[in-house]
DNA sequence: GTGAAAGCGCTAACAA
DNA sequence: TTGTTAGCGCTTTCAC
């Protein structure tokens, strides 16, 4: 049997003596036909196994039940996570993902949308590489009436919907902690200044630190990107100034995973040494030596919520009102950040 | 901008005063069009911001030049990387990955298949899942002429494409690695014996215990799932019995892990109390204390083996022949099984 | 409750 | 080099 020969709505028409109208109708369950006539049909499409071409129903009816995401990486906790709870909320809604990765590319990005919508998707999510500057295909979009959310990695404009932990309480919450156990030489690796969420967690990193009268060192936020080499490059940069803090907030976990490795290069014991805490973790944190203390980020419900708004702001179609959803994030204490200086 | 509002071929036609047909070719690359009009078509498409319709252009092609994917889980390392090999790959070929997760679960693999059949991808790539019996499907996807590949976790079955890690030769050397060092009491955390993995694993395994006239003892192989609580349990099963042997080789990373938290729990100290080397690792593998020895998998290799060859087959399309791609493993050595028995 | 006609946006085959 | 005709497999609209 070639690829050409699948069974079509005519096949099952032209056996059923009936026309494809009524067998359509009778797939979808349309409350026009019989429950006798819809009942054969149904038995005998799933004999033939007939299986409908989506190319051909989605080209007729203009809407694919298709949601598009691209994400800037998959082979990392925090996006394979949500990803997965992506799929999860997508399936509760008979809705389908088509999954695209930028990896951390702009333009492949950019690419990607475009492919999206060349697939007439009727919504995307987004989580914007580091790197994404131009705004136009976003804004292009929504004037498609495509309706767009991103998530996390958010861009500076409104208009969109957005999902989003809270980036600022959480980083409040991680320095406050820092503070409370008695530090007062904190600094922080702190990605990259021009992204949403570098921005809200070295806000909320700087707020806690004034708000308790912690001196700020300028010399001690430094900047780099939100991956491994990047913690590890921020350590050695630090470390190789001769002017260390005693504690690091972290504004990734790979970035805090960076730190343990170059802390364990040049001979510094986890939190004697040096100190620690990460804004996000990993299921394998609990195996790390120290455990590290963390801003737990909720990842099933970003991914959840990101689908679900996205389907409702379809389901909207005409006068949507772009929403945005702060969700909150939580302190974790294992085994750093705990016991602060002895003076 | 409404979304039934997008610009079509026909739009470009009327206002080149060409039929869309010209167009088409020219969107293309067709040689049939002159440079000129070529370049006029090309200029006029960017400005009016055309995205080809897919669904059409799918529709009446017959091919959509896209990939199925199901895997049975993403947030898990060796998933992740793989998965994304894939996408680099097939955007190496400009085709397009439809990805879908099982989550271990036989029905929502079925249905995700079916689905990627509605879609009309051009092939498909899965990894089953653990509980995967029933392969009256993936005969009638062969039969509709469309190639499907297994990877990783294939089925006992001949005629399908296979790209697999050497399971046998890996579990072989992990195995043998333990001997070398020592090691005479030695039990396997060994997943389902009923998968193909499972099987070849334990095959090499007792292979190895064989060939260097190791007495294998069948209460220290036991059996369970692939995932970290079934490490965990395997691990507190062996201990209870109050006959542990000294070494563990466990099948999965994950189930590795489960040793790791079990062994912690019960104040047992690797490698000294108990040692251990596992199938396969994560990036985080070197921040385990101690870093455990494995056996790397080529996960990126994996992926891109598994697109090349599922693409090479469809580009066959007529009698195309099934292969079985077989990729070597290495035994990478860390802070486990290098010391061994001080007797 | 059922069906005939039209068309979704594109490509394939063939003419001109 | 360009265009015409037909049709991919389905849904929609409207008539019966």
């Amino acid at each position: 049997m070639k690829k050409g020969s699948q069974v079509t709505l005519d096949d099952i028409a032209k056996r059923m003596k009936v026309s494809k109208v009524t067998v359509s109708k009778a797939l979808r369950g349309h409350p026009d036909i019989s429950a006798e006539t819809s009942k054969k049909i149904l038995a005998l499409t799933r004999e033939l196994g007939y299986l409908p071409n989506y190319m051909a129903r989605n080209l007729s009816s203009k809407h694919t039940r298709t949601i598009g995401v691209v994400v800037p990486k998959i082979a990392h906790f925090f996006f394979s996570s949500v990803i997965e709870s992506m799929y999860d909320a997508a399936l509760a809604h008979k809705y389908e993902i088509i999954l695209t990765v930028s990896q951390e590319n702009a333009e492949r990005e950019l690419l990607h949308i475009q492919t999206l919508l060349s697939m007439r998707v009727d919504g995307i999510i987004i989580s914007v590489t580091q790197q994404t500057k131009d705004y136009t295909i976003f804004k292009r979009v929504r004037d498609m009436g495509i309706p767009i959310t991103f998530m996390d990695r958010v861009i500076d404009m409104d208009g969109f919907n957005t999902v989003v932990a809270d980036d600022y309480a959480g980083a409040f919450a991680a320095t406050e902690q820092a503070v409370n156990v008695g530090y007062r030489n904190i600094g922080h690796l702190a990605g990259y200044a021009h992204t949403y969420i570098g921005k809200e967690r070295c806000r909320g990193f700087k707020t806690a630190l004034k708000q308790h009268n912690v001196s700020l060192h300028p010399e001690w936020i430094v900047q780099g990107g939100f991956g491994e080499p990047d913690g590890f490059q921020g350590f050695m940069k630090l470390y190789e100034s001769k002017n260390m803090p005693e504690f690091i907030f972290a504004v990734t976990f790979p970035v805090a995973l960076g730190v343990y490795r170059a802390a364990e290069q040049v001979g510094m014991k986890i939190p004697d040494d040096i100190d620690i805490i990460s804004f996000g973790n990993s299921g394998l944190n609990q195996f790390l030596s120290p455990p590290m203390s963390y801003i737990e980020q909720p990842t099933t419900e970003l991914g959840k919520r990101a689908v679900d708004l996205t389907i409702h702001s379809i389901q909207q179609k005409d006068e949507f009102v772009p929403q945005s959803i702060v969700l909150p994030t939580k302190l974790v204490l294992c085994r750093t950040c705990v016991t602060g200086v002895s003076e």
